[in-house]
DNA sequence: AATGAATGAGAGTTCATTCAT
DNA sequence: TATGAATGAACTCTCATTCAT
């Protein structure tokens, strides 16, 4: 029986179907950032959540689901974001930027309500620290560079290129993390720099 | 026993503790850089021996061990290198190049061993491409690095540097991996390119 | 509540007892028909209903219970009839051809009523075919059989002699509904002929 | 561990192998034949050979390849005799004759060698009497009446007359399973006579 | 009385590891 | 030392049944 001082209002049918979806979900997250998708198991996430091993299945018809879910859910936030973005900017760098800052924005929060989760003082010995969100969000920043790129940016090698920006973006991302305050201002200034000045000194072509 | 008309140099079988110790290690570079450490499994790795199952434990005490052996065995093959390299630069953008120059000649060979070894025309649905050694010198480089600017970089935010770096190293490495023939020259000149004018135009201090 | 626009007759979902009651039966009957007693599932049966899974224990207390009921009902409805062709007949092959063809008839009806409830061209692929009114009959016709032989049926051997005639009805009645159309007492003459005619040629006594 | 008490010579490798494939095959027919497939788990099987539950898949794949392997082990006994009685019998009644005693011989066998393996005095709830073996056999000789029918056998509908014949089979020959001693002498006699004579009144076509 | 989400025992199966030979 | 069968815990997933609403 799940502990039912964590379920108030546990009465009510409606809010303990959502809850309890969330309340999966979010374990999910946990468990897939700290051990990856292989390592963590099924068990694994319904543990966390106080919930019985067959509740698992009244949500999620497989672990792959759950993942998948997961990251519909970043990228289906982040999407119209970055569609805004793009439209928005109307020179390479602009675009650049703003794609960046939008991805250490969604990183910083999720990171923030994951970390807000956590009990203070647990140590996890696999943390990984990307959740599903992270990486679906990254796999679009992704595309929109190599998009971006092909649709007219400098004047390089443009898979090089492309790999560069988005490698840029996901390690000075994990790193600002790691950092508090949470500096997104900060460490948007120095990836965008780094890449524009960086292109600015490539020479013309390449392939 | 498995039938030996099976297996390719089963007429060669040799006793020896260091060849078979060899064969195991290969395998396992082959199943890990195939599947990644979670889905590959000791049989998997033991079948392309051709040894038997319980043989795998008279050389190493777990899958995780003979992980651990790839990891060091690339490490402690780079190292040498590594070091040299620091201590024949004279500035930074010398042993940037030097390193990154270092790390891709590795994965260009360990590469390119990788895929002498298999046998043409086989298809594998899981390829990931990434064995543990290269994941082991990555990080050599990766400390290297972070060592170097500690010690004298250039004047930018030490920690996203590194983390820049390293990631532009790993990304643009694993594309010019993709490309025939492997350039390791122009995909070095690329990333260091990017780094030393990208480092160029940032802000003094940071942190 | 599951989609009401899903349901065929779901505008009229009745709430009485007696037409649940009913309801679960019917949906029961198709469903051991179809798949058998381990295969089938309280599920199957509910989702036929319309009904929500708990209120299939309002009910019965199990799956095996709702299973005897339809046993029973089978039983109960064919006993009075046999009886009758027990106590009309005046000499054994009466009470054989009788019995016979009131299973017969049975048969057809329970055969028909369910066919009848099917959605046309939907295709089962587990059909069985027997029902377990069919099942309970069918032992109704054995035992009276049985009786009927012990009190003065042919001198043979009366194990298995009834062994013999239920055997034939079961295996005849089966080919019988797969015909079409289907002719009880075609199926029925053979199966009596045979047994009548066969135990003409036995010697006297058995066992 | 197994019981050593039960395995003398466990010593040898190969015995031991090949005892336990024996063992999980007994232990396979029992747990069919008292439980049915449905219901039968692998558990049930390797528990009574005293394996672990992961051996069983050492010498089987799933449940459904030991069931396999036990009906094809029948049937692979079975046909050469089936198959002689046909090429030696120069009539239809030969023939059913021949057939039903292959049959009945068969299933006595199996029970005999059933029972020598049971532990007196136990009970078995569900018992249903009929293994695989016996099962697969049952459908060579319905297939081998069935074929000779249509190859011209007796003049009445052989749709019928095939379903009669190995439902007398079947019935009379478990019912002969349940005596002591088991005569299969005699019950074959029963069998084809009320078979034989049964024809005889038979009308000529069908259909 | 009806609902349907929650439950948890138990199914088939896998696999890292052990150990008698 | 090499072998490969045996082990058993742990896995994903199902389903009869319970129970709060």
């Amino acid at each position: 029986m799940p502990d039912l001082a964590l379920l108030p209002n546990a009465g009510k049918r409606e809010k303990t179907k959502v809850q309890n979806r969330k309340a999966i979900l979010d374990a999910a997250r946990e468990v897939f950032g700290e051990m990856g998708y292989d390592t963590a198991t099924v068990r694994d996430i319904i543990r966390r959540t106080g919930l019985a091993a067959g509740t698992f299945y009244n949500y999620f018809r497989s672990k792959d689901e759950v993942y998948v879910a997961l990251s519909q859910a970043g990228a289906r936030r982040f999407a119209p974001l970055l569609k805004e973005m793009r439209l928005a900017s109307t020179n390479w760098e602009q675009f650049v930027r703003a794609a960046i800052m939008a991805y250490f924005g969604f990183l910083a929060d999720e990171h923030e309500s994951w970390l807000a989760r956590r009990p203070p003082g647990e140590v996890h010995p696999h943390v990984q620290g990307e959740t599903p969100e992270m990486t679906a969000v990254f796999d679009e920043v992704r595309a929109a560079i190599v998009s971006e790129i092909s649709r007219g940016g400098p004047a390089a090698d443009p898979d090089y290129l492309a790999a560069a920006c988005i490698a840029i973006a996901r390690e000075v991302g994990a790193k600002m993390l790691q950092r508090r305050p949470i500096d997104t201002r900060g460490a948007a200034n120095f990836a965008v720099t780094l890449v524009m000045n960086g292109i600015g000194g490539l020479p013309k072509s390449g392939h």
